[in-house]
DNA sequence: CTCGACTCCTGTTAGC
DNA sequence: TGCTAACAGGAGTCGA
């Protein structure tokens, strides 16, 4: 699914609009369409140009001379840039793109159109997004702040991974991929966690985002492959955890995550 | 305030 | 073969 991973190949696809002035809006589904954002809203940004994208966790922003566009991509939701797809496979995601999926679009002027598309429309499209309760993103956290932030919550640590206010950018499949690779028991208290234990989440949580980039996607850690009912641990063999640990499936090994 | 439970969306897949 | 029900998780809301 479109974590920080994907967003920013998102965004870097994104980048191609820069400087291109904004022909059209199109924006078909009024649910897509969040946080009192309308499709006459949306029309202030034609005649307008992209000057420049951001991303805050998996929070993709293009910057216009008319506004903010904020562009939010669910699970299952895809983006398109001018005939180029970031983003091939999507784990979870159909790999078809089905016209009826699309949820949003801008047209440009001497461009294609930037596209999102999203079967299960859990993705969402704002104008000017209130971004400031948004934790720092997890690439650019410091080991002071994730440990001041680790202290600062009894969570359990699947939980406070998952929690955008806390960290930007963590999704389902980086952060067990992080705690697998940390040797972290997803159900430990943040605020449990040593100095040492503190200084192995922040350098896996990098290292893990870092990998899977390389390698294409969240979905291309080393656990995934045992993300199935009755898997054993690729590290050591053991029978792995099943458990819901913040509201999601969570996989861990009973024997090196403590 | 913090945290967990619940809810929404719908394509895919497991199972009968 | 065809159908149903469970499942997936990002994000917001609500209540203890």
């Amino acid at each position: 699914m479109p974590e920080l991973i994907e967003v920013e190949a998102y965004r870097e696809a994104a980048d191609r609009t820069v400087g291109h002035r904004i022909a059209a809006v199109h924006a078909p589904d009024a649910w897509f369409l969040k946080g009192g954002t309308t499709a006459e809203a949306l029309e202030i940004l034609v005649g307008g140009h992209v000057t420049g994208t951001r991303r805050i966790g998996k929070l993709l922003l293009l910057d216009t001379t008319a506004a903010t566009l904020g562009l939010r991509f669910g699970m299952t939701g895809r983006l398109l840039v001018d005939g180029h797809v970031p983003i091939e496979k999507l784990e979870y995601s159909s790999q078809r793109i089905e016209p009826q999926w699309i949820r949003f679009a801008l047209g440009f002027e001497d461009l294609g159109d930037l596209v999102i598309v999203d079967p299960r429309r859990l993705g969402g499209v704002e104008l000017d997004p209130d971004t400031s309760r948004l934790g720092p993103d997890a690439l650019a956290v410091s080991l002071r702040e994730l440990r001041a932030r680790l202290a600062a919550s009894r969570a359990p640590l699947k939980a406070f991974l998952l929690d955008q206010q806390r960290i930007a950018g963590v999704g389902n499949l980086i952060a067990d991929e992080t705690l697998w690779r940390a040797g972290l028991d997803p159900a430990r208290r943040a605020d449990s966690l040593d100095e040492e234990e503190s200084r192995l989440l922040h350098r896996h949580l990098r290292q893990a985002i870092r990998t899977m980039s390389r390698r294409g996607g969240s979905h291309t850690g080393d656990l995934h492959v045992a993300r199935v009912r009755g898997a054993a641990c690729p590290r050591d063999g053991a029978p792995l955890l099943r458990r819901t640990i913040g509201g999601r499936t969570t996989y861990s090994c009973p024997v090196h995550q403590r």
